[in-house]
DNA sequence: TATGAATGAGTCTTCATTCAT
DNA sequence: CATGAATGAAGACTCATTCAT
């Protein structure tokens, strides 16, 4: 399984022969046949084998007592894999993509599930720093722009995965690991400057986009 | 050319036949042949083709006088785009992250200046925000998070891109249009906080996620 | 087509290869696929040209002015192929055999078919055999083995196609062609035998089964 | 044994796996080999199976104190298994016809032999209606159309078994047990018919093909 | 004896690419 | 320039058979 989910990241599902997987994984082809039936579940494999990477990350980031900390520790975790990133992209990110293409959707909803796996934990995180933060300012939910209305978790969430798998794109497409150094500061600086920002508190701090 | 861009974006490069694409553009195997040597080639067609399209879009909104309002009528187009991006994710970020996967750089290149050529446009329009807007501070230029530095359009350029990559992929990644709504909202909330803070005039308004 | 029919008669079905085919066409193997898409579609074409060359042979034989001449020269006609018989077994009779073991029935319909069309056609002959030469007794019909009850069309030809079956069957199994001669014999003795038997007008001659 | 028999009857040779049989005899792969060297020799252990039941059936019809009666017993022993037939036809007569297309001879040779088996139980009951009916007629043997030659009793074996073959492929092939019934009423009333026919004993009773 | 994993040769099928007309 | 057939090199998948334990 772990000889699938890389040479899967790194040459795609289509461009990968079971032949490939065999012989990364030392073993003759047949046998890869006797404990996966069909290249798919070989796929399927290696999506879990990703599943699994990231709860042993998030466990160990859940043992630092501060979530905001848990999310920058996370964020620091991607640039360091920037060196892979700018070379084969996201595993989850670019197998997603791959499997989007298919006509069958068994297996891309479970790229899908992959990643609302990660959105989840994300959440979770936040909705945890609102816990200790939040004013209670609930007002304002109707209106999404107002500056004042608390934040939602899952959108939180949305922007921070959607900003790793933009970073990990552009940084593969240009070839460039330092994309991820430059967009990782950024996320790092926006998860700094969250807080509930209310009339008597204006967020003087720019937490959104780069300004370096 | 443009049967080929879209059944390439539609199914990816590897799971596209040749006779895919003469089947959609409804000539006989053989007579692509005779226009395009090999399947790389056509690839390359495709390449070309979106950067056509790219230009076209570009040209149009240059027409625009603000660059403020020409970056957000860019996000408004993506934002159009977005149920073709949940079934199929961005076609210029697919076909590179697909050609990402090659031992052989060649083309993938070639993708990467197509996300390039965006990057360009976008950094002259940030650019051109900042000579009609700037103070001039160019103070702190090696600090990036001091947050009274100039921006630098590159790094604003790359975070346009990548945010629409993101959320692209995300939006594909998950089925859901919705992706693209809300991230795209974000980010015309975003073009639209971009100014010189300064001690004496601070950010008041939330400029980067959502906070609903 | 010819080379599929050949070659999956004489090895079986499952004992056939692409390659075998395309060898015996003088074709390479990709160029089968041109015209078959699959195995099956081979087999089809395969049942078809069996269909074709029955047909041929019950066009040839209908010009005969007898219908029992004509039923005859069919017997004839399987007894001459009796060394083929001896070595593969009836064509139809034994591609049906191997397609009935198939979970998926959409074949053997077919081969199930090509049997039927060699029914009716006997049908047809025996039926008119009675227009020549029945004396109307319709008497009795409910009593199957009334020996004065008329003959019912179907159920002769069910009985003539079932003896050449039988007889390939054993040809085959005892890999002895003379038992094609023996019991295309008693075929041809029943065949003359068959008369409208009355109490005026018993039988007198043996017209079933063999008294050689 | 029982399991092979029973699966390569109903799957035929070539689409039955080891596999096949070793789940429906529920025991592990490796063990079958244990048992079995070789898959042929499965099928010949299937082949054994086949005369055992057989044998089996013949000594439980050789209590009927006469022939004739065995012989119509084992008719509709044939006519009972109509379901069995009109689904995968009868097993000896398919196994053999699959191992005819064989280019090694080695074990269709053994089919051969358990039908010969059969005839050769067939031939002994027709053997012994002639010592107890006879009239002892040899004449004419050179004739095989004298209608008062004495009958062979190999030949009348072979018609009965090569009845038997035909029907229950037609039956097969038209996936209809009833023409087990029909075909099978058939050769009973023949059985029923025979008898030493003589110029004082003309045939009066229709003895071959139903004529309803 | 029993077991389940290992092995690799063989089969169907696909497809980029070529080519004669 | 157009066309449709030809070609063969892979690639997914199967399965009889072996083997270590």
């Amino acid at each position: 399984m772990a000889a699938a989910a890389r040479v899967l990241h790194e040459q795609g599902i289509e461009r990968t022969t079971l032949a490939d997987i065999a012989r990364e994984a030392d073993v003759p082809v047949g046998n890869v046949y006797y404990y996966f039936k069909t290249k798919d579940e070989l796929v399927q494999a290696a999506l879990s084998e990703h599943t699994a990477h990231l709860d042993e990350l998030t466990a160990r980031l859940d043992e630092l007592p501060d979530p905001r900390d848990r999310l920058k520790a996370l964020v620091r975790a991607w640039v360091e894999q920037r060196d892979v990133a700018a070379r084969y992209g996201c595993p989850t990110g670019t197998l997603a993509a791959e499997l989007g293409k298919r006509a069958d959707g068994t297996l891309d909803a479970e790229a899908g599930a992959v990643i609302r796996r990660l959105l989840d934990w994300a959440a979770r995180q936040f909705r945890e720093m609102r816990l200790s933060g939040a004013n209670g300012n609930t007002d304002g939910a109707d209106d999404p722009y107002d500056p004042y209305a608390p934040y939602d978790p899952d959108d939180l969430a949305l922007t921070l995965v959607a900003g790793y798998q933009g970073m990990s794109l552009m940084a593969n497409a240009l070839r460039d690991p330092e994309v991820m150094t430059r967009e990782g500061a950024r996320l790092l600086h926006w998860l700094d400057s969250l807080q509930w920002a209310s009339p008597e508190n204006p967020l003087k701090h720019f937490p959104g986009p780069p300004h370096q």
